[in-house]
DNA sequence: GAGCACTGC
């Protein structure tokens, strides 16, 4: 009786033989905990019942060929309701578990009652692949090909064609076309799924359909029907900033998951999860497969050190461990989805990439350390810091759900049931916590005023105005006041990168340099192209040397794209030189649509050769605002060690140059450099810098930098 | 002389 773990279903015990609006039932008590207290495995981590876990207020609809498995999902069988209340409100939330088949089925009901006229279903996604798949699924099901009745609409792929009824797109795609046409005329019903993810997009987006739907109707449009779909989440927020629209909530067909949670704090999540691997591991089959959190790529590869020192004398079957993050080559990727032999236990070690955005298929078992890493934002010096945080009670149930994707699972959380019951019930929303310059300048390009637009969560004010002024600074709006967007900042949101390298991209054919700007924008655009393996960093490094430049990292890079360009079989070039071939290939896609954009304005496409300087003077026509200057007292060399890499930026901030940087050996180092970005650590540091001569930023932006000599 | 989670246009 005496059992180290306490056992609490998460199952709901309501059944409801209809669905019904919240309104209707807040006083009922609805979900119920079913407890036991089996003993479950022998343990040093304690673990203990938790004290009144939150109810969610919610009831719940019950309801061979693809036909036949359609007929099956919960939302098919309550189809006629369904349908009653989208032809009935204009607005709606929709409350649909994974497994309801509101992605794939809610779009083809509404067209098979034609209620889009002639016009489009659109529904967005927060992922592209999603966006992909889902559209595949529907037009199998709907026995047409992709890109006829049934398309999608991604980044550097359109496969929708004039008569397209049902288009997936990513959240992202919508928003520029909400650009082009905010009041979104060519759809009549928009459906914004994964509500509860909280992208910037789809945040932006709620605003932008609901001043579309009240202009239509005030300028006597046809309609616009408006879904919210979403996963569980707290309601009465959406609910209250969409009029009191109604809500439904659907039931979905997961399994259930017992939870236990720790007895004790845990000092050291990565201990506990060891520990608690290899306690499971002794007890459960072999079958069992096991899905570890954990917060990045140095965490994953110590944890798969430890468990393999440890398995060669432990008990239990042979053990099968892969590491998952996203900047893991995607052939190594590949282990996580191959079935293990029979008697072997696969354990994957993910980061949060497990969490929403890959589904990893026979999970019976979530061992949650309850921690993220997040980036955040200085508003007042713009650095960046990665911070490893307790994620909030939303991203713990869906951790824990990854284990009953295909059977009842069981998650084991290394935290205690207070710790969780005081966390935020929800992560903060990206747009609460991000650099903001990108995004006003779509609203604004969207013709909306920053000053009124209706966020759900707004941003801090001094966010807001931090980012008007930049977008001041760099000539995209005439006023951080009542800002209106130039004839510059119009073609600046033309570009689907951040402004600062869009208003590189403007004046590179005043420096003759367009074609490498192009690519030096492309690369900074996209993710790390360097790969370096824990185990073989020297050699990488080394391999490094033979791209690196004296004058920085820019033209490091610069060098390394141009290598790749020319390279004959990539993939193999990448691997002999530690480069990553994804993100590498990306930056090529993003180079050809921005060119094609230049293109279209008509820029003088020109190169700049050898004279480098005049790209580093281009690159300092976007990122004048990212200077930092060495102090005087390092340069005159007297102020000891540490001393070298010693520089103020504009704002005074002390920062470094980082380690990992080509500047960084550099004797004497630069008097002025050029970074972009300013990253937090230990100390701050900047990545990603070039040597520039402290004239230039006269030449380049003459007012800034008179600004800057008053200041300093 | 350090170490980048995850998406998206």
């Amino acid at each position: 009786m005496d059992s180290k773990y306490a056992v609490f279903g998460q199952t709901s015990e309501v059944k409801a033989n209809n669905f019904k609006r919240k309104k209707q039932l807040v006083n009922m008590p609805v979900k119920k905990i079913k407890l036991s207290n089996d003993t479950i495995i022998k343990s040093e981590l304690k673990y203990q019942k938790p004290q009144g876990t939150k109810d969610s207020n919610f009831i719940k609809i019950n309801g061979g060929d693809l036909f036949e498995e359609r007929r099956k999902l919960p939302v098919y069988m309550v189809k006629g309701r369904l349908m009653e209340e989208i032809i009935n409100n204009n607005t709606m939330i929709l409350i649909g578990e994974t497994g309801s088949g509101k992605t794939t089925q809610i779009p083809q009901l509404i067209h098979e009652q034609h209620l889009e006229g002639t016009c489009t279903i659109a529904i967005t996604q927060p992922r592209r692949v999603a966006a992909i798949t889902v559209a595949m699924r529907v037009a199998a099901e709907t026995n047409s090909e992709i890109g006829t009745i049934v398309g999608y609409s991604v980044r550097f792929e359109d496969v929708t064609s004039p008569i397209t009824k049902v288009k997936y797109l990513t959240d992202g795609m919508l928003l520029r076309e909400a650009i082009i046409d905010p009041l979104l005329k060519k759809y009549s019903f928009i459906i914004l799924d994964e509500a509860h993810e909280r992208t910037i997009s789809t945040d932006v987006l709620f605003g932008i359909v609901k001043l579309a739907q009240k202009e239509r109707h005030q300028k006597k449009l046809h309609p616009l029907k408006i879904i919210i779909m979403s996963a569980t989440m707290d309601v009465d927020a959406f609910s209250k900033y969409f009029e009191n629209c109604p809500v439904i909530y659907l039931e979905g067909r997961t399994h259930p998951v017992t939870i236990y949670h720790s007895k004790l704090k845990q000092e050291d999540y990565q201990y506990a999860a060891v520990c608690t691997i290899f306690q499971l591991h002794a007890t459960t089959p072999a079958n069992h497969d096991f899905l570890v959190f954990l917060t990045g790529q140095e965490e994953i590869e110590s944890v798969m050190h430890n468990i393999k020192q440890i398995s060669k004398e432990a008990k239990g079957p042979p053990m099968r461990v892969c590491p998952l993050y996203a900047g893991l080559p995607p052939a190594k990727q590949l282990q996580v989805w191959r079935e293990p032999p029979a008697g072997v236990r696969k354990v994957v070690l993910a980061t949060n990439i497990a969490e929403a955005s890959l589904t990893i298929p026979r999970i019976k078992c979530v061992i949650d350390t309850g921690v993220v890493k997040q980036r955040t934002w200085c508003t007042s010096t713009g650095a960046e810091r990665l911070s490893v945080r307790a994620c909030a009670q939303a991203a713990c149930w869906q951790r824990a759900g990854r284990a009953g994707r295909t059977a009842p699972g069981a998650a084991y959380r290394l935290y205690t049931a207070q710790q969780f019951n005081e966390r935020p019930a929800h992560t903060t929303p990206e747009i609460v916590r991000c650099p903001l310059a990108p995004t006003m300048l779509l609203l604004i390009a969207a013709g909306m005023e920053p000053s009124t637009f209706p966020l759900i969560d707004a941003p801090p004010q001094d966010a807001i105005q931090a980012s008007l002024v930049l977008l001041k600074e760099l000539g995209a709006i005439d006023s951080d006041v009542t800002p209106k967007l130039t004839v510059l900042g119009k073609k600046m949101s033309a570009f689907p990168v951040d402004p600062k390298y869009s208003k590189v991209l403007l004046s590179a054919p005043e420096y003759g340099c367009l074609e490498e700007a192009l690519s030096l924008v492309a690369v900074l655009s996209s993710e790390n192209i360097f790969h370096t393996p824990m185990h073989k960093r020297e050699e990488a490094v080394k391999v490094k040397q033979k791209f690196l430049s004296p004058l920085g990292d820019h033209i490091t890079l610069l060098n390394v794209f141009n290598a790749y360009s020319k390279a004959p079989l990539k993939k193999q070039w990448c691997k002999e030189n530690y480069l990553n071939n994804k993100n590498l290939s990306h930056a090529c896609d993003i180079r050809r649509q921005l060119l094609s954009i230049c293109q279209r304005f008509n820029m003088t496409i020109s190169s700049c050769g050898s004279a480098t300087d005049q790209l580093l003077k281009c690159l300092l026509s976007g990122l004048y605002t990212n200077c930092a200057w060495l102090r005087v007292a390092a340069a005159s060399g007297g102020a000891g060690p540490g001393a070298m890499g010693r520089y103020a930026t504009a704002s005074g901030a002390p920062a470094a140059l980082h380690p990992a940087g080509a500047l960084h050996a550099l004797r004497p180092p630069p008097p002025a450099v050029l970074y972009t970005e300013l990253l937090h650590t230990r100390r701050s540091y900047m990545v990603t810098v070039s040597a520039i001569q402290p004239q230039w930023l006269q030449q380049v932006a003459p007012e800034y930098a008179r600004r800057c000599r008053a200041n300093r």
